[in-house]
RNA sequence: UCCGCGAUAGCUCAAUGGUAGAGCGGCUCCCUGUUAAGGAGAAGGUUCUAGGUCCGAGUCCUAGUCGCGGAG
C-alpha cells in the first residue's frame, strides 16, 4: 500500500482554518472531520450503516481495549479493523496512552483531562508506570498486562488502522510545572521509541504533543513532534477552555503547516468551531455517544446555544408529551422518524432503542456540523457560520 | 356474621419497647483520545384512626376503619 497523503484544498482567508483530504487505502477523509469513537471497534449503539449514511469520515478505535479483547491477531486475521467491523472506510486507533492516564493518575486525582470545579473521588490506580512502559491490571478480568511504545505500535500495525498514534504519557491537569515537565520528557522518549517501532509502515503515524497548561512545554513539545513526525496529534491535559485554545495556538504555530493535525478527545459544539478556526483538521470525541446513552441530545440554534451547550436532557419531564423531533433542523434517521415523547418513553423504560436513537442523532449532529463548517471554509463563510452558532 | 393475617415514603417492604430505614420510582446535577446502556445529590413520614400501659410505643393492650384469605 502507498503512503497516506494529506492534501490541503483551500486555506481559509485571514484564518488558519483549512479544508483538506487525507487519502487512505480505505478511502478519503475530508477534513475538517469529526471522527466518532468506537472504542471496542463499535461506535456504541450506532451501526456502520448509519455512520455511512451520515457520511462519517473515519472511526477511531482503541488499542488497549482491542488488545485485551478480542486481541489484535484475531482482528488481523479478519482483514484488519476496517473490514472486521464491516465499516470498510478509514479508521484510526488510539495508542492506549489515554488508558495510562484514566487508569492511573486520572483515578488517583479523581480527574479527567480537563480540570473541573468539582473533583471526583480519589481512587487507587490500576496501573504502574516505569520508563520501560506501563503495567496494567486489566479492567476486564484483573489480569496483569504490559503496554509499551513498542507493544502499542505492534498492536496498531496488526489492527491495521490507517491513522495510528504514538504511545504517550498523560499529565494530570493538577500537576505543577515540574511534574508536567517530567511527564513530557517520558512522553518524548516514548514518542521516539514509537517512531522506531513504526519504521516505515504504510500507516500514518501521529506524534502527540503534551506539556499541560504551560506555554514553554507546549512550544517545546510542538517543535519536538514537528521534527520527528509527519502528522501531529494534540494531546494532554488543560485547565479550561481558554487554556485549551491557547494550547492549540502555541502548538499549531510551531508545527509545519502542511501536516495534518488531530485534536485528541475534544468535541463539544463550541470546541469544534474554535479548534477548526485555529487550524485543527480532525478530532475525535466520545461525547455524542456517551451523552446519548445518558439521555442528552444536541439541538441547533436557536434552541441550542453556548449556555445550554447545545444539548437538552430527554429525561426532563417537559419532554413527556413533546411531539417534536429531537432537533427540528436535523435530517438524521432519528429526527425524521421519532418524537421526543416517544424517545422520552423509551429512555425512561430503558429500552435499548433509546440509546441508539439518541447516539445516532448526536453523532450525525457533530459529523454534519463539521461538514457544514468544511463547506463554509470552501466558500469563505466560516466566520458567518460561527456567528450563527456561537452568538 | 365468625376466625386469621395485614395496614410504615408514590410503590414493594425493613426496623429486640430506645434517633423510623432500604430498593425502586419521581426530582436535580454531572459526563471531552469510554474502566461508562454510567455516576452523584437532595427531597420525600401525624408509622390507618381513637384511646390505654410505659420513663419511652411503628412495636404491647382495647375498640374502630379498610384490605386480603378462610369458614358459614
Amino acid at each position: 500500500m502507498g503512503k497516506i497523503k494529506f492534501e490541503i484544498i483551500n486555506k481559509g482567508k485571514n484564518i488558519k482554518a483549512r479544508a483538506g483530504i487525507i487519502k487512505t487505502p480505505h478511502g478519503n477523509v475530508e477534513t475538517p472531520a469529526f471522527i466518532p469513537v468506537g472504542t471496542n471497534s463499535s461506535v456504541k449503539s450506532v451501526s456502520p450503516r448509519d455512520l455511512r449514511e451520515m457520511k462519517a469520515q473515519a472511526i477511531l478505535a482503541n488499542t488497549y481495549h482491542l488488545h485485551l479483547r478480542p486481541g489484535e491477531d484475531l482482528i488481523n486475521k479478519f482483514g484488519g479493523l476496517s473490514k472486521w467491523m464491516s465499516w470498510n472506510g478509514p479508521t484510526m486507533t488510539d495508542s492506549g496512552g489515554f488508558q495510562v492516564f484514566s487508569l492511573g493518575i486520572g483515578l488517583e486525582h479523581g480527574v479527567g483531562k480537563l480540570l473541573r470545579e468539582e473533583e471526583g473521588e480519589p481512587k487507587p490506580r490500576l496501573n504502574k508506570i516505569t520508563e520501560e512502559g506501563v503495567t496494567f491490571q486489566s479492567h476486564i478480568d484483573g489480569s496483569t498486562q504490559f503496554l509499551s511504545p513498542e507493544i502499542s505500535i505492534q498492536i496498531q500495525k496488526k489492527l491495521g488502522a490507517d491513522l495510528i498514534v504514538a504511545f504517550d504519557d498523560l499529565e494530570s491537569p493538577k500537576h505543577n510545572f515540574e511534574e508536567t515537565k517530567a511527564s513530557l520528557e517520558l512522553t518524548e522518549k516514548w514518542l521516539l521509541r514509537s517512531k522506531n517501532a513504526y519504521k516505515n509502515s504504510w500507516q500514518l503515524l501521529y506524534g502527540v504533543t503534551h506539556g499541560g497548561a504551560f506555554k514553554d512545554l507546549r512550544v517545546r513539545s510542538a517543535k519536538f513532534n514537528d521534527k520527528y513526525f509527519e502528522a501531529i496529534a494534540l494531546g494532554g491535559a488543560h485547565k479550561n477552555k481558554q487554556n485549551m485554545h491557547d494550547i492549540v495556538e502555541w502548538t499549531v504555530d510551531n508545527v509545519s503547516d502542511e501536516k495534518p493535525k488531530h485534536m485528541l478527545g475534544i468535541g463539544e459544539v463550541d470546541d469544534i468551531f474554535e479548534l477548526i478556526e485555529r487550524g485543527v483538521d480532525t478530532f475525535d470525541c466520545v461525547i455524542p455517544t456517551r451523552i446519548g446513552r445518558t439521555g442528552f441530545f444536541f439541538v441547533s440554534p436557536s434552541q441550542g446555544n453556548i449556555k445550554n451547550r447545545f444539548r437538552f436532557d430527554i429525561n426532563k419531564p417537559q419532554f413527556r408529551t413533546d411531539p417534536k423531533p429531537l432537533d427540528s433542523n436535523c435530517t438524521c434517521y432519528t429526527c425524521q422518524n421519532f418524537t421526543r415523547a416517544y424517545i422520552f418513553h423509551l429512555f425512561r423504560s430503558r429500552e435499548l432503542l433509546s440509546y441508539s436513537l439518541l447516539s445516532t442523532h448526536n453523532v450525525h449532529f457533530l459529523v454534519n456540523l463539521t461538514r457544514q463548517i468544511r463547506n463554509a471554509i470552501l466558500t469563505d463563510e466560516f466566520k458567518t457560520l460561527k456567528k450563527q452558532w456561537l452568538v
